[in-house]
DNA sequence: TCGAGTTTTCGAACATGTTCCGAAAGTAGC
DNA sequence: GCTACTTTCGGAACATGTTCGAAAACTCGA
């Protein structure tokens, strides 16, 4: 459906979408039905279009993800930074964390393109600004930002892997593991029993953020 | 192929393929041409049999993905643990990481099944025991350890998709990202400039992990 | 020997992301 | 109106993991 445009200076075959009308199509599919049913082909179909047309304005669905992360990362509510760094370190990390859990294809993604768009920039350069304003070199503060990257993708990766199981109902390996236990080889674990998918289940992020930040800021430096 | 067995005692079609077989087969061809090569077809046709019929005695991949894991667990040389308890959790952290990393995709499975077969056990009773040893409680030391895999897996994770980003030669949007960057709203990033890419890659993973697990024993108690 | 029951095999099929290439639909010059 | 050029479209095809159902191959009992 070429739009009615008229003479419009370019050449060639009149374009029937653009990128912007993808991203807003993806975003409708993310809306309504989750991100499990974002696919290439229904997204074409969502825009009336053949699927590998889309591959004409998007290079792959990493970059389509990427784009919309940039998208969703706008309209983040930007909260207050607390005044001491590294408060503002966990409570930047925090963001970053919360905002992504909730989508973890998105972290798949950003594995690869560990920086966001420029306007979830603010949230790295919390956590970098604050570790100098904690008194380290800037290499030394981009190797923080980096290991609670580490950290932060683990978590949620892990968890949702985890919870994407559990949703199937076939029996998980680590529930059974630790009934023929030999208590001489593995007494610490013995020792927790039944009790570990009980203690991996807790939501344990921010205290462990905290650790690693403290961790981190004792280093001596180098 | 039916083999010639006689009467088995067993009943039904006799079957052609046996796990250790495909677990066999699947090692072969992990050793010879790498994981990128390991699919369900070919290692159907490496054991000359339909690829749907690996289905009867696999779960799925993930699930072949852990046997074979297990297996090369069991061959993993097994390091002189340090008596310092916290210097074993750092040693066994790094066995599991380096173990790891040259396959990364079998980490992707295990963040799903975060407890490797029990020949790898060792190396979480190790920390966990350690963590106990630092007068951590049980539930305090199965805290230390998740934070610890979390920590593994995400950098794990992010160095591969990284890697195999860089591998294909389309320029990486983080490494344009810093050009335009406004300084007046991200001065720590603006300072770092253009030396991000080298700085994210460098390996500091063992320094993190100290880090964090000092952080993390230096938590006071709940 | 023949039917019943049981277990395994495997081709067909589906959904996924992605590449290739010919066709479609425009503009520019004659 | 016609030809050349340019850009976009989209169907066919491929490899991936996986499910389904029908057929095959065996043992057992009558």
């Amino acid at each position: 459906m070429p739009r009615p445009a008229g003479p419009s200076g370019r050449i060639g075959r009149p374009p029937s979408t653009s990128r912007p009308q993808i991203l807003e199509a993806a975003r409708a599919i993310l809306d309504r039905d989750g991100w499990e049913k974002l696919t290439v082909r229904r997204l074409a179909a969502e825009l009336g279009v053949g699927a590998t047309t889309l591959y004409h304005h998007v290079r792959d669905k990493d970059d389509l993800l990427v784009q919309l992360l940039e998208y969703y990362a706008e309209r983040l509510p930007r909260p207050e930074l607390p005044a001491d760094p590294r408060e503002r370190i966990v409570a930047a990390a925090t963001v970053m964390h919360d905002s992504l859990a909730a989508w973890p294809q998105a972290v798949e993604v950003l594995t690869a393109d560990d920086l966001l768009g420029e306007s979830a920039l603010w949230m790295v350069e919390a956590v970098v600004g604050g570790a100098i304003a904690c008194g380290r070199t800037p290499d030394q503060a981009v190797e923080l930002y980096r290991n609670v990257w580490y950290y932060t993708v683990g978590e949620i990766l892990v968890r949702a892997r985890a919870g994407r199981r559990a949703a199937e109902d076939r029996p998980r390996y680590r529930d059974t593991v630790f009934e023929g236990l030999d208590a001489s080889r593995f007494p610490s674990l013995a020792a927790i029993g039944d009790r570990w998918p009980e203690l991996t289940a807790r939501d344990t992020y921010v205290r462990g953020l905290r650790a690693f930040v403290d961790g981190l800021l004792a280093q001596e430096s180098r």
